[in-house]
DNA sequence: TGCACGATGAAC
DNA sequence: TTCATCGTGCAC
């Protein structure tokens, strides 16, 4: 499978000046339900002072402990206690020793349910590529000293754009979870039907 | 205390 | 297709 290269291109829709994050009753609800809201709305991280706006353009749901392809499957552990805790904080680790990845928890405290970003386009301030879930955080500056921050505060967050274009969203399954049994051929994996900026199509 | 392996990415 | 690279979870 060919990568689609993509060389400097200006992004299709700017970021407005002011970009807030959104209340926490949006994380409050279902993995499946966030995850597909989270499509197309921005994500921003403010490190030095300076801006960098990604538009979320794929992500993946994962469920809960009952989820055998979630982390929270195998119970409340050190590293999974993030996922365990209260809506709209953010949950990163570390994969395969080398790459982050990045989670929105989802649901009311204990649920353990998340939702993974896998590919952003470029708005604002971003170098490097985007499209999955280690070079998203690499380019987005994102590691675990990040894990558990609050999405409410004022330096990481998702915010909607003020116009946000309609979008239709393709279904497919999860990437690299063939271990979950059944739980691999769900279609929890959401993303910007026609976007160019996603991981794999 | 040791060990198998992973929600990946890049090279070969 | 193979491999880099190491934290995590669990077996022992």
């Amino acid at each position: 499978m060919k990568t689609l290269a993509i060389k400097n291109s200006q992004p299709a829709i700017s970021a407005p000046a002011r970009l807030g994050p959104l209340p926490r009753s949006f994380y409050d609800r279902p993995a499946i339900v966030v995850a597909e809201e989270l499509l197309g709305k921005v994500l921003v991280h403010v490190r030095d002072g300076k801006r960098q706006v990604g538009r979320i353009v794929e992500v993946e749901a994962y469920l809960g402990p009952h989820d055998l392809a979630a982390h929270s499957a195998r119970g409340l552990t050190e590293r999974t206690k993030v996922m365990f805790g209260p809506p709209g904080h953010a949950y990163v680790y570390l994969i395969y020793g080398i790459h982050n990845c990045v989670n929105m928890v989802t649901e009311s405290e204990g649920t353990a349910s998340a939702v993974l970003l896998r590919a952003l386009e470029p708005l604002e301030g971003i170098e490097g590529r985007t499209q999955g879930p280690g070079l998203l955080c690499k380019a987005m500056g994102i590691d675990r000293r990040l894990n558990g921050h609050d999405l409410l505060s004022d330096d990481l967050f998702v915010a909607a754009l003020p116009e946000p274009p309609r979008i239709a969203i393709a279904r497919r399954p999860r990437i690299g979870v063939d271990y979950a049994r059944h739980w691999a051929r769900r279609l929890l994996r959401f993303y910007i039907k026609g976007n160019p900026w996603i991981s794999k199509p």
